[in-house]
DNA sequence: ACGCTCGGGACGACCCGTTAAT
DNA sequence: ATTAACGGGTCGTCCCGAGCGT
């Protein structure tokens, strides 16, 4: 057998192995000795590493979760419009979904696990909640400078995330994991959402909206 | 005695004691057990009606199939612009969504259950193919009536979609189920997406407009 | 299968080739299949009675301290001398040793046990107390009879009981199981340490001494 | 530098830690991890002095048995009545039993072992052998000397030694590891299963024997 | 016809004795 | 002498089915 560097190494390797696991077959579905066979280790040695399957399990929660909050826990650049901004976000999370196709069925997977773990509801809800403040920040900096239209920040930061979350889902159907629609297309409808409404050239539509809407 | 319709019934009552189940535990982690105390009969019991815990999900996946499919195979009444039935359409999904938790959570477990079965892919794709023709058929007419900015019909049914799965996604982070938004708001945010409006950009992203709106 | 009568009959069952496997391989090293093998079930069918390798364990212990309460919870009749009693006592008791090895055996893997576990230590602790005042009981009157000597009936009740305990340990060391002194012997040896009088009761036990030494 | 000195206190001080394991725990319930923490080992360590659970056990047999051995080969002195060594014999042994309570619950536990292992039964066999013999002769002696009434040494010493046995047993049901009577009341009634004259206090007991020997 | 009791294999997580490499 | 790893179990438990009542 080959033997690792470190620990942490040794550690990070299962918990690879363990996560491609549990996104193929779920968590109950997911034998330690496939983890062990993915891992290139044996049943007992990975045994020795974690004494547990859940807390392999809870420490693949907590470094997903680690991860995504590194990933988007930067200060958005402001010497650009906020509109741009908000494009490159989109965008980067887009292609990071098909990029890792494993941790987006990590994200998908755990919503199902929510329903049984007070544990999961909780941190992933402190994800979202920190996605949605991300995304909020720039949506309001985007209404002061008046590219956005104005409206609820939080509110619309939600459905912009709904909407790449529900992507997200859709790459399960995807034998490679292609989303549904190209992230160009997906950034251009986020726009739409959020624009603020130019004067319309009047006559090329004719009459958009009854009026009396809702 | 009409034995026939005490057996379907007795079926039906399996059926949701084992969706109960099901989208509580998964698929590997809900025991014959489970389901017989759920449903209130002893495991025997289940097992004279359902030979297999295959069958079984096999069933509700059917189920869950033909009822979703029902209940969105419907003609758009042609009678009223088509922002308005649009926006029907989104209330009446993210009210059910809301009023039909089970329902959501086993479209979420469907997800995850998607990468290890070519089938459960093959019939989701199918779902999702339907609904993407149901609501792009409506956007088209909208095109058409110049209520709806001109685009591909299809991608922008991906988008309205996705944003509604995405809220889905969501009730499974509140214990009672509730969506992170107001169907009306949600709605208010698709109708923003597709309403007609002349495309400015100028330039990339760019100062968007002149400062200058409405 | 040929199914058995009635529930309590198939614990019996399982019961009795639990004991056998306990007294041969000791608790630890008695596997549950041992056990459904003994029984001529298989482990399935052993877990159906028994959830738990403990529970199994702990109605073991009960059902041989319930046997043995019966067995000694008698009063002793009064229509005959004491010593006459205690030789019957001590006769009984000596050849259902021998008769009953794994009842013998239990008995003696009990104690080891007993330093694991408070639980046994105080039933066996209960049990040991029935029997010294069974056994002082007799002796007591004995005393008041004349026929022993005076001193303490507990303590000398506890010596006997002991030197019984001690032949109990002695079977183990045999592969048949036997006495290293016949039971007969035995008995010598007890009236020996109680009796009063050195004129033995000639014909009724023989002559105890041979009275002319030395 | 004396690295056998060493190498030997390691191997007693493992030795020590097994033994406090096993008449706690049990053979197989002692796991290897048990006895290296008891002896401030890792488990490599252990396995370092000793290649296998078996041999620890072995060892611990052989190294008791040499001990007990040890301790009872000699000769009794002869310049003392044979009743007065047995006093002293019986009285040492019982004082050991409380003083060291862990070798008395290895005996203990070897009687459970005995059925297992033919080994063991042989040499529990041969040190009972050597014990008996030892009583015995004590015994035939203080027949000679007529202080002992007339019987089968061996048999009485069979008796005696089984009380003591029995004894042993009780202290594994105190939390301390007492005795359930002190050592002289022991010594008492084992004098009066052996004497040849009651109890002489004349008067007390009625007509004894007016053979006042001794 | 319908349901339950009882049982059979099979398997999963956990753990252990043992060894290889350091 | 330790850390890391390996297989080989063991217990608990699960899915499934056969027999027995009702």
């Amino acid at each position: 057998m080959t033997r690792q560097r470190t620990e942490e190494e040794r550690k990070q390797n299962i918990l690879a192995a363990a996560t491609r696991c549990f996104v193929r077959r779920g968590y109950t579905g997911t034998r330690l000795l496939d983890i062990a066979r993915e891992a290139g280790l044996s049943k007992g040695g990975v045994y020795f590493h974690y004494r547990a399957k859940e807390h392999l399990f809870e420490d693949i929660l907590n470094a997903h979760l680690d991860h995504v909050r590194q990933r988007w826990s930067f200060e958005p650049v402001m010497d650009q419009p906020a509109d741009r901004t908000l494009v490159q976000l989109v965008e980067v999370q887009l292609r990071t979904l098909e990029a890792e196709p494993d941790e987006t069925r990590l994200g998908n997977l755990l919503i199902t696990l929510a329903p049984r773990s007070a544990n999961i509801r909780r941190k992933l809800g402190q994800m979202s909640a920190a996605m949605v403040a991300l995304y909020a920040a720039v949506i309001r900096r985007g209404m002061q400078e008046g590219v956005f239209r104005r409206g609820d920040p939080e509110l619309l930061a939600h459905a912009v995330l709904a909407m790449m979350r529900g992507l997200a889902y859709e790459t399960a159907l995807d034998p490679q994991g292609k989303l549904p629609i190209g992230p160009e297309d997906a950034v251009e409808c986020v726009l739409a959402m959020l624009r603020s409404l130019p004067v319309p050239r009047v006559g090329e539509f004719g009459p958009v909206l009854p009026s009396g809407q809702n």
